[in-house]
DNA sequence: ATAATAAAGGATTAAAATATCTTTTATTAT
DNA sequence: ATAATAAAAGATATTTTAATCCTTTATTAT
């Protein structure tokens, strides 16, 4: 559905988003290791984010990732935007290259309805939303520790 | 989210579905040039659903691909299942390692629910049901003929 | 100014998915 | 039996995605 680039991302945004209003901001070393994602890649998707301003960066001593408060009420949809496209939720889902209505492949309807759930809680939901829920410690962006192994 | 493997598999079923009761059976080249598809990547497709029984084929002249009544009843489920598994329908949405309603990623239901809606059109479509669609004109498996183009 | 820090950028490698090509096997018609 | 046909099987190539590594640039503290 979405790429392994994206999961990465949307965890790596909603863990910097729980820690908004800490003081230091965190590297990418950090964020890897907090999201279990592979160092040098997540430093890659944290490098797109910034670009298209889903989070902010400052380089040097103290310098990190982190995010504004605006930045933090966005919808996850752009996250999602940024790193795959929006392409996955209006192409076919048989592979068509027009698939419409008007001229549907035999899916045509049921595709169309689980895709729109999908981009509908994309949409709707923010940021803050999953942040809060980390928080709390009743969601998580990081693998259970595995006893004896790491 | 499924395959392109995947996608030209369930047009090439849902193509020889809607030709039950043809006496011709369709060749390899056939199929591909009927949903648009790469003759040899098609080819070994119909490979695997051959061998796991989701279509059937002869060899030789007068040979080809083709289904049987019982085939044409099954679910679309099973063509997921043969060329990709069922591991995407339950498989985390952010890419944990385990997710579960007792520790969950933080977009968990919202992914659950758009999930199971399309696991759910899968389990209870029937290839007839879209092969019918097929053949009546109301559906179609191969891209529109560009004018001047092919 | 200089050294240290941390992200940005660019180049490269590895793995998986997609796609093609060649050889082999089964079947049929002559 | 032999030639022709068509899928099966195996090997190889290409493209895309995932991942790493090395160099450069910006910032800060000394």
């Amino acid at each position: 559905m979405i790429s392994k680039a994206c999961r990465y991302g949307i965890r790596a945004v909603v863990y910097l988003a729980s820690r908004y209003g800490e003081t230091a901001k965190s590297s990418f070393a950090e964020i890897s290791r907090e999201v279990d994602a592979p160092e040098a890649y997540t430093a890659k998707i944290l490098q797109i984010l910034t670009k298209s301003g889903i989070i902010s960066s400052i380089k040097g001593p103290n310098g990190g990732f982190y995010m504004e408060r605006l930045q933090i009420d966005q919808a996850v949809i752009n996250i999602v935007d940024t790193i795959d496209g929006l392409d996955v939720f209006y192409e076919c889902g048989l592979g068509l290259k027009q698939c419409s209505a008007s001229r549907p492949c035999p899916m045509h309807d049921q595709y169309k309805m689980a895709r729109e759930t999908l981009l509908d809680s994309f949409s709707r939901t923010t940021i803050e939303q999953l942040a809060r829920r980390v928080k709390e410690g009743s969601s998580f962006v990081r693998n259970l520790a595995i006893p004896g192994v790491g």
